[in-house]
This record gives structure tokens, C-alpha cells and sequence, in this order.
DNA sequence: TTCGCTTGAATGATCGTTCAATCATGCGTA
DNA sequence: TACGCATGATTGAACGATCATTCAAGCGAA
């Protein structure tokens, strides 16, 4: 009945990192036997006897899943942003380094015109979540008089984003890291311009805050 | 017959499209044959005499070439940042509305880790120009007194950084869109905040707009 | 005819997948 | 205990399909 627990996720993760280093197409079900360590690719399709598609979404899910489970971030609500707002971007910049996360979400973007499926749940369970907690997180923080009143939707795609080119600079494109700033730095200023933006008692640059379409 | 004088480029779109579609391993040259509307896939070897990789760096650096010419923005450099800014953020997300830079930048990252060389010119003309550009701005309206003085590397990345969710949202994950900010809303909140956040009158949160390491 | 261009057919390689045979292991029974 | 055997697991070989690429022949125009 129950066979060694590791062939299947031996396969799995040998299906994943072939995948997402050459994609559904690029990779070969001969390849990922030889990753796997395994003496024939036929042994694959007694695990997956429904071939290599059918893998390639195990393995994407089985990622997916695993890296689907974020701390309740429930906590932060009340701190003060002085303190939430950098343990928010500290947390985030280090999701973004993870290596398994980054190849993850690279072949779901690779895929996504031909499986834009898979790419949906990856979105809902993770910027999805992140902006609405921020946005709530925004809004209970003006409540609390810590923060003027603005957009908070805006506000928290505004303040992940900031981050976003520090997270893809020494991922994506080292070039960029380049006569760049460290994380420190750039969460230290960006984080200062976020909060000296949204002093509650400063006067507004636009005099709007509210949209009014 | 004579022949019509898009040959090359028509095969170059075509190819384009394919890869863009379906990666690199997964467009065949029969298919980009079919979407050029040839009657043979033979014919593509008579203009790409070295076969289907030599295609696809052809096609991709017609596109990187062809993408990579940006108007200069020179003439923003003295324009005070209440102007500066909306037009600098208005022209990226045009930008980044493109389908087809859109594809290409979706190409070259998931052909990425196969050929890393393709990514460093679009990432040096592109993103690395427009922070190049952008700290320089920064750095004059410092000198000018219209900025406070802060990390302008830092902050180019955020500001930049500020508008990419909202690029994402009707881009690459229609999800981001529902119950978001539109365009027009997002842009005005996120500049609220980076221009209050950078007001040179202001007293600073943090107390510390120098890096000191 | 000559030359640039086009085409259908063919070639060899590689792919996903199937299949029959084999090994390993535990279990019921004598 | 010893034996036979069912069942899960594994393997090498093979099949058909599809791929990139080549080739020889055909086409129109100078």
C-alpha cells in the first residue's frame, strides 16, 4: 500500500526545478528522470500515469501550496506603522529572495498564455492577500489618527511596489544591483518617504485624498 | 515572383509572436511558417540560414532594437516635481501598456536562465536608463531646494517601484484590477505621498535622510 | 540561361508514451 | 520453517508522432 514516502515528491521536485528551469515545453520527461536519479523515465508514469502535463501541474500545485501558508499577520493591526510598516518590507524582501518562490513565479508567468489557470491562485493567495491586509492595515492606522486619510488601496500597492525594484534587483537583474542601494538603505528611505508622505499632520500636496470620479 | 519587401520582417513578427506565445522549445518553425502565411517552413531557412535559435535572437533583438529608442527627457530635468513626476509616471505606464513590451519582457524572463545575455540590454536601455534619469532629476530639484534631501537612488527605485502594481493589475493579473484603484487614482494618491513624503519643508520621521554606513 | 526565391518531400533525431518482463517484498498456506 | 504467489515497483526496449533541418527541383524575371 504505502511505498518509500520520497519517490513521488523525489519527482515532484526534480519535475519542478526542470520545469521552471526550461519550462512545459523545454523540458523533457527524460530530463527530469535524470534528476530525479531515477534508471528510466518510464518509472515516472507509474507515479503520473497521466503524463507530463498532468505533472507539470502537480508540481507547480505542490509549490504553490507549499509556499501558499503566510503567517496570520493579525499582530501588526494595532503597531504603529513606524514599526509595522518595516517588518512588513523586511518580510517581503526576503519571500522575494527565496529562490523556490522566485523560480515558481517565473514559470507561471512563463506559462500563463497557455495556463493562465495556474497563475490565479498563486495571485489571490499572495499579492492579493498582502495588499488587502496592508490596505486594511492603512485604514485602521488613519482611523487611529496615525495616518491621514487617503486611498489605502492605492497606499498599499504604492508601498509594496517600492519595494519591488530593490526585490528585482539582486534577483532578476543583477545589473541593477550595480552602483545600487543595499535593501537597508533603500526600505530605510523608501519607508521614510512612505511615512513622511502620510504624516497625519502635515498638509496635503493634493489637497485630495479621496477620489472623486 | 516579387517578392514582398516585408519578407524578412514578416517572418521576423511572426516568429516574434510564436516565441512570445510559446517560449523558445515550444514554437515550432512549422507554426511560425503558418503565421507568416508561408507555404513552406523551408522558406524561413532561406532568410535564417542558421536555423530556429538564430530566429529567435534575430526576432528578439528586432523588438529590443526597435523598443529600446526612448524619447529624451532631458527637457523635464528643471520642470518642478508637481509636473516632472505625473509626466514621468504617465509615460511608464503607457509603456508599460504595450502589449508588445509586454511580451518581450515575458520572453526574455522566462528564456532567461537559458540566455542570460538577451535581458542585460533590455534591462540597461529600459529599466536601468529610466532610474539613471530619474535619480539625476531627483538630485537637481535636491539642489534646487525643491526636494528634501534624500537617497535619490533609492528613491527613483520607489517611485518607479510605486506605479509597477498598478501596471501589473490590467496587465498580467486581471485579479489586481478588481476592487482597485484606477489608473488615474492610483497615480495621483502614490505621487500624493511621494511628494509629501519629499516636501523640503517637512521634518522628517525617521531624522535620518543620509545612508551612514 | 542565370539567379534570387519558393516549394514539397525526405531525413535523422528526439520526444512522450506504452508495454512486456523483471525485481522486491510480504503473506497465506502446507 | 519453507514454499508459492500476488502485488507494488522498476526497468529496458520499442512505437508512433513530431520536430528541425536538408535537399533537389521548380518558379518568375532580367
Amino acid at each position: 500500500m504505502e511505498h518509500e514516502p520520497g519517490r513521488r515528491e523525489q519527482i515532484l521536485d526534480a519535475a519542478f526545478e526542470e520545469f521552471s528551469d526550461k519550462g512545459l515545453a523545454g523540458a523533457t520527461i527524460k530530463s527530469i528522470a535524470q534528476r530525479a536519479a531515477l534508471k528510466s523515465p518510464a518509472l515516472i508514469y507509474w507515479y503520473f500515469p497521466e503524463g507530463k502535463q498532468e505533472l507539470f501541474y502537480a508540481a507547480a500545485e505542490a509549490k504553490i501550496t507549499f509556499l501558499g501558508v503566510f503567517k496570520d499577520p493579525e499582530p501588526l493591526m494595532e503597531a504603529p506603522p513606524e514599526l509595522a510598516l518595516p517588518t512588513i518590507a523586511s518580510a517581503y524582501l526576503t519571500f522575494a529572495a527565496d529562490p523556490t518562490a522566485r523560480r515558481l513565479f517565473r514559470l507561471l508567468l512563463a506559462e500563463a498564455p497557455r495556463h493562465p489557470g495556474l497563475l490565479e491562485p498563486v495571485v489571490a493567495r499572495g499579492p492579493l492577500r498582502v495588499l488587502g491586509f496592508l490596505s486594511a492595515y492603512l485604514e485602521r492606522q488613519v482611523e487611529l489618527g496615525r495616518l491621514r486619510p487617503h486611498d489605502t488601496r492605492a497606499g498599499a500597492r504604492a508601498f509594496i511596489g517600492m519595494l519591488i525594484p530593490q526585490a528585482l534587483s539582486h534577483v532578476l537583474m543583477p545589473q541593477l544591483q550595480v552602483d545600487g542601494p543595499t535593501d537597508a538603505e533603500h526600505m530605510r528611505t523608501a519607508i521614510g518617504i512612505f511615512l513622511d508622505g502620510l504624516k497625519p499632520d502635515g498638509r496635503e500636496a493634493g489637497g485630495d485624498s479621496h477620489d472623486s470620479h
